[in-house]
DNA sequence: ATATTAGTGATAATTGATTATCATATATCC
DNA sequence: GGATATATGATAATCAATTATCACTAATAT
């Protein structure tokens, strides 16, 4: 019998083997949870320096794969680059590719399943959806003048 | 002056600098042509392998890059896979995902882009929109026997 | 038919993202 | 405090897609 060492508070879920606490993959989970936009993990690596915390990458992507296993985070695909991850906390919505700076933006409102149910043949099944806008964001498309000007 | 070796029938045009017969190019339209899905580089290759044609995987690359250089072909991206091909003669349109097969089919219909720029500040540029669908198609989400049964 | 040179294909090389390895640090239990 | 085992991080390894190389083939012009 292996000895499981529960933790203090947690609730001993069976799906995370969390049984120390990870300081480092809780941080991972911090910096998604104060971006208002899904994160490549060469972003929270980035963000977690600029924090001053030292973070390695496989440390980021342990904690991105288990924040997905346990359905707290999901992974958004926009265009044909790496995955960028968000909390499931954030609710549905789409997202916005500047194609000039690149960056990536929420955009909250979304027009409704049933709109798109209805543009699959019947003997299909739609379980979802997704949508990728793209354009130039206000920085990019402003009066001639970059971010910082 | 350099000599241009002008084609017979072409119309001369400047970007594309076809100076001569591109057979196995033109395969790769045809291929594409042909289908009713956009195409990963190895369907390409595996269709063309199946009509007895022998396509070299560069050549395959290299002529899916020509097109979409003339505005021939878009590539379109769906979920984390790699690139797939088709011709913009087929219009405007979307992509259904089965999670089950892996396949990709056309989705015909098309709520406007009215719509969705709605959906974006007012200081943003909308310039397109992409939308992918994803579930089960019909031979997977049939009665319980797969497309071959 | 011959010369020229673009097109082709087998293969190697590259590129980037992700994962595995493994020694070390450290949270928790005792 | 000491023991134990997990979390971590530096690094190497992997993996897939794409691109570069280069010798060879073959389409055109003459």
């Amino acid at each position: 019998m292996r000895k499981q060492g529960a933790v203090q508070g947690g609730g001993a879920q069976e799906i995370i083997h969390r049984k120390r606490r990870a300081v480092q993959r809780e941080a991972v989970q911090d910096i998604l949870r104060a971006s208002d936009r899904p994160l490549l993990p060469a972003d929270i690596l980035r963000i977690a320096a600029e924090h001053g915390r030292r973070l390695g990458v496989a440390t980021v992507y342990r904690a991105l794969r288990a924040l997905v296993e346990a359905h707290e985070a999901v992974s958004v695909f926009i265009q044909d680059g790496p995955r960028r991850y968000e909390l499931v906390e954030r609710g549905h919505h789409h997202h916005f590719l500047c194609q000039k700076c690149g960056s990536v933006f929420d955009i909250s409102g979304c027009l409704g399943k049933d709109l798109f149910a209805g543009m699959v043949p019947d003997d299909f099944r739609m379980e979802g959806h997704e949508v990728t806008l793209y354009g130039l964001c206000a920085g990019c498309a402003g009066p001639s003048m970059p971010p910082e000007g």
